[in-house]
DNA sequence: GTTAGCACTCTCTAGGGGAGAGTGCTAACG
DNA sequence: CGTTAGCACTCTCCCCTAGAGAGTGCTAAC
C-alpha cells in the first residue's frame, strides 16, 4: 500500500469529493450498497457474487472494492471483514446509481385510498400521513402541520366563558386558531373604561376585524398607533398572539414508527438508542431543516455525518416540504439508519408531499 | 417443603390476598423492596444486612424471606438468586409499608416556581407538567389536556378563508375550539338558498349562537327540529363537531421522559422495549384509565399484572385526574417498571394534579 | 425462636480453541 | 494489461469449560 493510500484510509475521508468511476466500480458499489441495505452484514467479495451475477471473479471484485475504499466510498469495519458503504458511498448511490422508480401504481392507489376516507380532521390527516410513511418505509416518520411563515390576522372574537373570564379567539389567515384567556384583571388592562357586556365585546371584536384583517404582526403594530381605543388590547394581547405564532416554527409534531428504527440491528444495542429517541422527542432538528427545505423544495436527503447535529451521525433524513407556497408550509419525511432503503423512501416521501400539497390546496380552494 | 407450599409456589399466586404479617416480615419486605428498587439486583439475605441494620442474622432473614415468598409477596428468579418483590409485594408495600412523605417544601417550591413563569399557553403548561413529572420521578410521564366529558356548544363563527371556502369555528364551553372547513359544495348543502356573503354568514352564526348556546349534542339535535332554516347546517356540521368532541376521550397526549424508562436495566435488553414504546405511542391505555380515575379521584397505582393490558405486565402506572369536576377532566401520571420509586412518584403525581386543578380553576374564574 | 455451619445450586465471566469468512498479494493466464 | 486462481494470513464469532461468587435450604446447636 502506498503512503498516500495509507493516509487516505487513516483519515477516512475521500480524496476527491465526486470521483469519476469506471462502469465496474459503479456496478460493484451499487451491489454493495443494495446488499448491505438488505442484510445489514458487511459485504464480502464472494458472498456478493453469490447474490449478484457480475460475471467476474471474486478477485476482481476485491480489487474494485479496494479502489472504492481508496476513494472513500466504502469502508472496512476491521481487516478481515467485508465492506460497508460510507456516507459518501450512500451519497453517490443516491445521486447516480440508484434506480429510483416512482412509487408503483398499486402503492399510490393504496395510499390515496386511505386519504380518501373523507371527514378526517386536519390532525388526523397528519397522523395518517405519518403512519403511512412509517409503514411504507419501515422507518420513523415525522410530519408537521402546515403553518404560515408569517401569521396574518384573520378574524377575532371575544367569547364569554365563565363569570368575569373571556376568551379572545383569533383565526389566522392560514386557518390556524390561536386564543388567549383573559381574566378580569387582564380585561381591565386590555380594555379600560368598559362595562364589558357581550354587546360591547362584540363591538370591539368587530372593530378589530375591520382594522386588522389581513395584517401581519409589524403591520398590526403600526396600525395600532392610529387606534387609541384599541391600542391597549392590541399591544397586550393581539400582538403577543401574532408574535407567538410567528416565532413557533415547528409547534407540534406527529411521529410514527419509532419502533421501526429500534428494530434495526444498528440500534438494537443499548447505547445508540438514547440519542435518537431524544432527537425524536425534542425534534428541534426540524427547525434546522426548514430553511434548507424552503429554499429549494423537493425531496432532500441528508446522510449520516452530513447532519450537523452530532447525535445524528448515523442517521439519514429524507424530508420534503409541502403546502401552498407563501401561505402555509409543513414538513414531512422519514428518519432511519444510514443503511436505509433509499429507492423506496425517496419516492414515498415525494409522493406523500405532493398528496399533502393537494390537500392543502383543495382546502384553500382552487384559486390562484 | 410441604405439598401445599409447593403448589403455591408453582402457581406463583398468593394464598391469601391480603396477608397479616409479623413485624419482622414487614420490616424485611420493606427492606427488600427498597433495596431492589434502588439496585435492580435480586436481594440476598446477607447483602440486605450489609445495608440495613436489622439486628438479626442472615439465617433469620432467610427464613422471613421464605415465609414472604410462601405468601406470594416475594419471588425467586432462580434457585440460588436473591429475592425480588412480586406485584403483590409491591402492592402491600404501597398500601401499608411505604413511608410516603408529602413532597418536601423545596420540591414543591421548585415545581411551583416553574409554573409561575407566566404567559405559558395551555399546551405549554401540559408540556411543562410532563417534563416536571418525568424529571422528578425519572419515569415516563404522560399528561392529557383537560376536556369536558360532554361537549357543550359555546359560540360559533363563520370565517372566510379564501374564495369559496369558509371555516366554521365553534368554541365549546370548556374552552376548546373545534373547527371545520367547508368548501363551496359543502356550504351549498349546509346552507341552501343563500348568497353566502359575509353579512349573511354573520347572521347565521348569530342565529346558531342564540339558539344553541350551552347545549350538548343531544339537546342540539332536539332543538334543530324546531329550526328548519338551520336544520341542514346543524345536522351536517354542528352535530358532527359536537359528537366528535364527545367521542374523543383522549385526543392529544403529551409525553416526556421515555428515555428514563429505556435506561432502566429491565428494559435495556432489546425485546422488552418494543411493547412499551408502542403503548406510549398509541396511548389507548389512557382511555381505560378514564373511568377508573373519574370514579374515585385521587392518585391511582396500578402495578404490573394488575394492568389488564398484556403488554403492561411489567409496568406500573401512577395516575391522577385533574380538572374541575363536571367541567373538564384531564389525566396525568407516570409510567415505569414495577420496580419504581413509589414513595417519590406518588406524592409528585398528587402534587402536580392539585397544581393543575388550581390552574384549571383559575382559568375558569374563581366562580363556584 | 435464633443462629452457625454446610452442602448444594445456579449464574456470570474469562479464557481457549476452532470454524468461517474475508482479505491482500503474487504469479499465471488469455 | 486486465483478470483470475491460489495461498497465507487475519479477525470475529461462537461454543465450551472451569472457576469464582452469591445465595439458598436444611440441620443441629444455642
Amino acid at each position: 500500500m502506498t503512503e498516500e493510500r495509507q493516509r487516505s484510509r487513516d483519515r477516512g475521508t475521500p480524496i476527491r469529493p465526486a470521483p469519476e468511476l469506471t462502469d465496474r466500480q459503479r456496478t460493484v458499489l451499487r451491489a454493495v450498497v443494495e446488499d448491505y441495505v438488505l442484510t445489514a452484514v458487511p459485504v464480502g467479495s464472494k458472498s456478493l457474487l453469490g447474490r449478484y451475477a457480475l460475471g467476474v471473479s471474486p478477485a476482481t471484485v476485491r480489487s474494485a472494492m479496494a479502489e472504492l475504499e481508496f476513494l472513500g466510498l466504502l469502508s472496512h469495519p476491521h481487516t478481515s471483514a467485508g465492506r460497508v458503504p460510507s456516507d459518501l458511498g450512500y451519497r453517490l448511490y443516491v445521486e447516480s446509481l440508484m434506480r429510483e422508480a416512482e412509487l408503483d401504481q398499486t402503492d399510490r392507489l393504496t395510499i390515496r385510498h386511505q386519504f380518501s376516507q373523507v371527514e378526517l380532521t386536519n390532525n388526523e390527516w397528519l397522523r395518517l400521513a405519518a403512519s403511512i410513511l412509517a409503514g411504507s418505509t419501515r422507518s420513523a416518520a415525522v410530519v408537521t402541520p402546515a403553518r404560515s411563515r408569517r401569521a396574518r390576522f384573520g378574524h377575532a372574537q371575544l367569547v364569554s366563558l365563565a363569570d368575569g373570564t373571556r376568551l379572545l379567539v383569533v383565526v389566522l389567515l392560514d386557518g390556524n386558531v390561536v386564543q388567549r384567556r383573559l381574566d378580569r384583571a387582564a380585561l381591565q388592562r386590555a380594555i379600560p373604561d368598559s362595562a364589558l357586556d357581550q354587546s360591547e365585546l362584540d363591538g370591539i371584536a368587530a372593530a378589530l376585524n375591520a382594522e386588522l384583517a389581513g395584517l401581519s404582526a409589524p403591520q398590526v403594530r403600526r396600525r395600532a398607533e392610529k387606534l387609541p381605543a384599541l391600542a391597549a388590547l392590541i399591544s397586550t394581547v393581539v400582538m403577543s398572539l401574532l408574535e407567538e405564532a410567528d416565532s413557533v416554527v415547528v409547534e407540534e409534531v406527529f411521529t410514527d414508527g419509532i419502533v421501526n428504527v429500534l428494530e434495526q440491528p444498528e440500534f438494537a444495542r443499548g447505547g445508540k438508542l438514547r440519542p435518537i429517541l431524544e432527537i425524536l422527542q425534542r425534534s428541534d432538528f426540524l427547525e434546522q431543516l426548514v430553511p434548507v427545505l424552503t429554499r429549494s423544495g423537493g425531496v432532500h436527503v441528508i446522510i449520516g455525518r452530513e447532519n450537523t447535529n452530532d447525535a445524528m451521525h448515523e442517521i439519514s433524513l429524507i424530508f420534503a416540504p409541502y403546502g401552498a407556497p407563501d401561505r402555509a408550509l409543513g414538513l414531512l419525511g422519514v428518519l432511519g439508519p444510514t443503511r436505509m432503503r433509499y429507492p423506496r423512501a425517496i419516492p414515498t416521501v415525494r409522493y406523500l408531499s405532493t398528496l399533502m400539497d393537494e390537500l392543502i390546496n383543495s382546502q384553500y380552494g382552487e384559486t390562484q
